[in-house]
DNA sequence: TCCAAAGCAAGAGCACTGCTCTCGTTCATG
DNA sequence: CATGAACGAGAGCAGTGCTCTTGCTTTGGA
């Protein structure tokens, strides 16, 4: 029996083949580093190999030891914002969690740990939630990061759904056959009436946030926090999670 | 395709000041023309003044007697993506008025006459509600043309609430300051609770739209023109339109 | 009618970019 | 210890946005 691939990865990193292969880990970490630095500085279409090389003391030709392309480290750059994301959201929902709040404020409280995360990140949330960049395409490993999030959320609905606290939304009948085969896949354990609409739910939060976030709601909406919160708490209700506010 | 002339641009051209007026017109035109062909093959990023003037057969120092850089080169493709957005949802708007639609309705087709526009012009709805480019400010030119399908969606309930078909949606205290400026800013004529509900739906539609556009569905939702009509007619009733599918 | 002023296209050039290739050097391992 | 792989440096290619100069053409006023 072959032992699980987490457990493998774990083995090479914790056994130091030498000090090339230390140095390479190393060089690579310095990379993204500063990459992510121009990136939080001028945006990822500024982004140039060239003045990362150039800061580490490198050649540009350098960088491609470690990079084999400019897509490949944003990439990279891609996931870790996928991942800082999801990490943000399932650390607002363990916050909750322990302290046994209703489904309404932690699906709320996550909400706005994610825009949060968003507000300090705009750069990096742009990469990842913003327009795509043309000719590429994302590799399988973004996708397990990039689910994160959503797997928060639907986490919250399920814990709702087993308490017996969550009200079924209703479902066109064009959607049920969809959503019943989003439950199967990612969602076990949460009825279909409300994958439907914690999908929907889900792409209306990050609406929200990308509207403020890229200027849509200058000279429109000051108050975007409270707009955002009342909003968010909406969504939780149309969902079918209780409402916070009449507890 | 010509995009809808301003006021002093139908003047001017009815006024025929000699040919080279004419010629750079036509030329202007043409540079946006092939602009406008190549955002739609590559994306805004691979939008080059150097190709565009290869493709018109002149020189590139040449495109800068017409648009002073690039950025003024794709201000110009933005105004003109916000005039066909807000048009396509002006036309589905007159349309719907003409049956003498129930405003949810309406709101609806207004919605479906948004996604469909962004569907077929992905690159340019992008440029307009995508990562905006760092560096760049949107001109005052552009908030006239952007405000377009807002203002639809606000004379749809507008319209219900002055034939008393308006319910009121709850409105939280931190908003009610916010809400009446908007309301006199840009919505006359409708209650507050509604406005800050209709910036909240405006920003949740975009979302899905968004989602779809930017490959966030990809191996999550199929049926999803099904789910955008459930979530839009979801979202009509948010601002207190009357329920379309109980009619 | 003539002429200066303004508009225009072209070309050279600058400082960049991503990326490739070659050339010595250094390291890890059989 | 020797050999092959990894590595950094540098030159170079094709491309970019943008500027400046150089002539030519059109335009509008004297």
């Amino acid at each position: 029996m072959v032992s699980a691939p987490i457990a493998w990865q774990t083995d090479r990193m914790s056994t130091i083949r030498g000090a090339r292969e230390r140095a390479r880990i190393e060089v690579t970490a310095a990379i993204k580093d500063e990459a992510r630095k121009q990136l939080a500085e001028e945006g990822a279409p500024k982004l140039s190999l060239r003045a990362v090389a150039r800061e580490l003391g490198m050649v540009s030709s350098a960088l491609y030891r470690y990079f084999p392309s400019r897509d490949d480290l944003l990439t990279a750059l891609i996931v870790d914002a996928f991942d800082a994301i999801g990490a943000a959201a399932e650390q607002a929902a363990a916050e909750q969690a322990a302290g046994e709040a209703p489904p309404a404020e932690r699906w709320v409280a996550v909400s706005c740990a994610v825009r949060e995360w968003a507000l300090a990140h705009p750069h990096e949330y742009a990469l990842i939630y913003g327009s795509p960049v043309p000719g590429y395409i994302a590799p399988m490993d973004t996708v397990g990061p990039a689910a994160r999030v959503g797997l928060v959320l639907i986490d919250i609905v399920r814990g709702a759904y087993r308490a017996g606290d969550l009200t079924l939304p209703p479902l066109a009948d064009g959607l049920r056959a969809d959503a019943e085969r989003m439950a199967a896949d990612f969602a076990e354990g949460v009825p279909p009436e409300s994958v439907a609409a914690l999908v929907a739910a889900w792409a209306q939060l990050f609406g929200l946030i990308s509207f403020e976030l890229f200027g849509q709601f200058n000279r429109v909406v000051e108050e975007r926090e409270a707009l955002f919160r009342q909003t968010a708490g909406e969504l939780a209700r149309s969902v079918g999670l209780r409402d916070a506010g009449t507890a």
